[in-house]
DNA sequence: CTCCATTTTGTTATAATGTAACGCTTGATA
DNA sequence: TATCAAGCGTTACATTATAACAAAATGGAG
């Protein structure tokens, strides 16, 4: 498991792979990859950043592809379940996922400076939480893990 | 560290312990402890539960200490900033600090149905995450962990 | 004690995020 | 083609959060 984000890529191919990835699970599963839940999906896709619903809307609105806020979460709230997208908490935002295929547990590293999202993953199950939730009886299902900080290209030139 | 939070344990002295350490803390720092941010943080000790600000601003409200959003806003944002309660992201809510005067790494253990939470810890910068942020240069700064499932009380007896 | 600066509070207004509900359209299928 | 489920369009509204400015309380300095 690699964290995708901060890295420069080749992210043309990696747009690429990730859709054709969404096709081919949407073939397998027969979800259904709409008009607008693929255009929002190209759009989560296109940077390494988390977007707003409404930063959504914008853009489906200008292409006419919806203008009601209903139309961006239905569409947000599928890619997520598909596991497609991950919605980040600390930001009311969406990320594209960028293990798409991967079982995976996803933790996010979130630049405060440029707002860039870097998908890492956790085995939140196994850390030091794991064991306290074992110890306390609590049965984990869903985890949210997201680091607030600075990446790499916003961090001052004379801290490294 | 301990998790606090399921566990039965005297609630009470829990309670006054926080407050009483709220209170040295703040005259140690010079912060003011006035009596909004005070009952604030008394109704967010009454239970291991997360409150959101408008329930809080309900009971302001209902004990004239104030009818508007700032003010719960305004007491929360103290209460967080001086370290004595917390913001759950995945729930748009807070609760007090269970380790307070402890330096430690919050970490929320919430049950999806009776809604209590509970709060351990974690050396976030030491795990797997902790290993990829550093591969990567990412510089954290503040992480948000939060785990959701059933607490012990809300399992299914087959389950044990 | 009085004045001043700062912090806190009161208040209005509004922004940002998210959802319920209902009817229409579409596409697959019997 | 009749039917049914999934998706979409739309209205209306609910929930969460903040900007901005005036008034009051607080704590020091003179």
């Amino acid at each position: 498991m690699t964290t995708i984000g901060f890295e420069t890529h080749d992210h043309h191919a990696c747009v690429n792979d990730t859709m054709a990835k969404a096709e081919s699970r949407c073939a397998a599963l027969d979800l259904r990859l709409t008009p607008v839940r693929r255009r929002v999906l190209e759009l989560l896709l296109a940077e390494h950043r988390a977007l707003g619903a409404y930063d959504i809307l914008g853009h489906l609105s200008a292409e006419g592809l919806g203008t009601q806020p209903p139309v961006a979460y239905r569409a947000l709230d599928f890619l997520v379940k598909a596991g497609f997208a991950h919605r980040i908490e600390a930001l009311n935002a969406y990320t594209a996922c960028a293990h798409l295929g991967q079982d995976h547990t996803p933790a996010f590293l979130i630049c405060r400076s440029c707002q860039s999202v870097a998908e890492s993953d956790t085995t939140l199950t196994q850390g030091r939480l794991g064991k306290a939730a074992r110890a306390a009886g609590f049965q984990i299902e869903h985890t949210v893990v997201e680091a607030q900080g600075l990446c790499p290209a916003c961090q001052p030139q004379d801290a490294a």
